[in-house]
DNA sequence: TCAAAAAACCGATTGCCTATCGGTTTTTGG
DNA sequence: CCAAAAACCGATAGGCAATCGGTTTTTTGA
């Protein structure tokens, strides 16, 4: 998946308000960057076709909201970013990680290692099912 | 940045082998998926002028040969894909991480823990500077 | 109920980028 | 010096985001 630049601050948007309309999310970037509301209401419109927005008529406007939470989504750009990458044996993901990591300082190798660890609890219990 | 799909095979191919030119890069794309030399030859030029691949002359015809290391390259498409998410204060790429590591295994999270010690050792040579 | 207002919907355009390849120019080696 | 090889140039198609004008549909308030 692609995400253009609107879309990504569309979407930064939501996540930070509350559920909102096509012209409250035009009311927000008017200011800030200009262009139209049928821009945003195209924008929405194809976040919604990517899945990344649900919508529900409240009244007479649609009201989106994200569909995944950010650090999901993150994810998901970074599986499909890498996926022609990665081969089954080996560790690309992983590689890369070492490749990024060089760029963290001491409190987030803690979080990462917390999470690791996580993960690690998360594989137990599935283990003695 | 952002890469085509022949362009990525055509790194996957410069990496597994020696550096090579269009000629050879082409006869081996022209069995699997055929195509012309010359596409070849525009997406040589194209990830060369990407930085990707560095060339010299040799003879009659450049040799490309990678100019980053593929766990480099996957590193630069996550942080080029992240780029946007990442503020100040926060952590969304750790974050997000712990969104892929439910696809890891044990012994991935081997490796992970095994390169967070290698960073870790890294922060403490700097500190001791 | 019905007309005005609001919103959705449709479609066209622009711009950017990859992939593709034909044709021309330049380089090179015998 | 000449023929072959390679680089270089330019054009085209296809895909996608962004943009926005105009039309249809929906809603709502008088």
């Amino acid at each position: 998946m692609l995400l253009g630049e609107l879309e990504k601050l569309v979407l930064e948007y939501l996540w930070k308000s509350q559920p909102a309309d096509a012209k409250q999310v035009y009311s927000y970037f008017e200011k800030n960057r200009g262009g139209s509301l049928n821009t945003i209401q195209s924008t929405l419109e194809r976040l919604f076709k990517k899945d990344l927005l649900s919508r529900v008529k409240n009244g007479h406007a649609y009201q989106y909201h994200p569909k995944v939470a950010r650090q999901d989504l993150i994810g998901q750009l970074i599986k499909s970013v890498t996926h022609d990458f990665v081969t089954e044996d080996e560790n690309s993901v992983i590689a890369a990680f070492s490749s990024i990591s060089s760029d963290l300082d001491e409190q987030q190798l803690d979080k990462l290692e917390a999470m690791i660890e996580q993960q690690r609890q998360k594989l137990q219990t599935k283990a003695e099912k």
